[in-house]
DNA sequence: TGTGATATAACGATAATCTATATATCATCA
DNA sequence: TGATGATATATAGATTATCGTTATATCACA
């Protein structure tokens, strides 16, 4: 019964939400969250690459190889992983919610 | 140069919001939290402890033992914390905006 | 007297990212 | 032509943090 991280499940998104907006290879996804976030999230590759691997394992993403010489792998997002992209939203706007309804919440004192 | 995961930073985040509604000890706390999060986020007490001794040991918090027989330590916040958990909401708060406008962003399709 | 809630602590296993390395292509500039 | 830096994917090993479990102990209640 491990229960999912946040970290994890952030990651996870972003990857998702970039797709969401086009089909893009590994480098790229990369680049685009960084640019998309204004810098506040960043992917080192090491991270990345398990990320992608993992998402298609579960159907989540799909892939198809480009290019004869040069080779990159370009991820889209299928149903699932559209779907999978809008719960997850979903459930972390929830714990945002949460998180911040107690920092900003009315001190006892 | 080890990036600090967001789900530890969280966790600290957690742990100084309740507290700054008010010292309590360590169960108290994971009580609190639960409840003040609609249970949107949780500690298991393998979490928690280690946790407080690290943040005790940073000088974010200060604890004290009460009780003769029944030993409670209660924990509270420093000024130290109490900056921590400022700069550490606003910090969230950034990464979060970001999150959601990518995930939320129009489409380029 | 026994059970369940309260309370703290620490160990070992698990899981995930980070760092570093390896490989290779392409563009640019000298 | 040769060097350099950006582009591009992949994996192994180290690190780190949480999770699950266990240990210990008190208290309330039946």
């Amino acid at each position: 019964m491990q229960q999912i991280t946040l970290s994890k499940r952030i990651n996870e998104l972003l990857v998702l939400a970039v797709l969401d907006h086009g089909a893009a290879h590994g480098y790229q996804i990369a680049l685009s969250v960084e640019e998309r976030t204004g810098g506040a999230f960043t992917f080192q590759h090491g991270t990345l690459y398990p990320i992608l691997h993992r998402l298609e394992a579960e159907g989540r993403l799909r892939s198809e190889w480009h290019g004869e010489r040069r080779r990159r792998k370009t991820y889209h997002l299928t149903a699932d992983g559209r779907a999978d992209l809008e719960a997850g939203a979903a459930e972390l706007e929830r714990q945002f919610r949460a998180l911040f309804g107690l920092i900003r919440g009315t001190h006892a004192a």
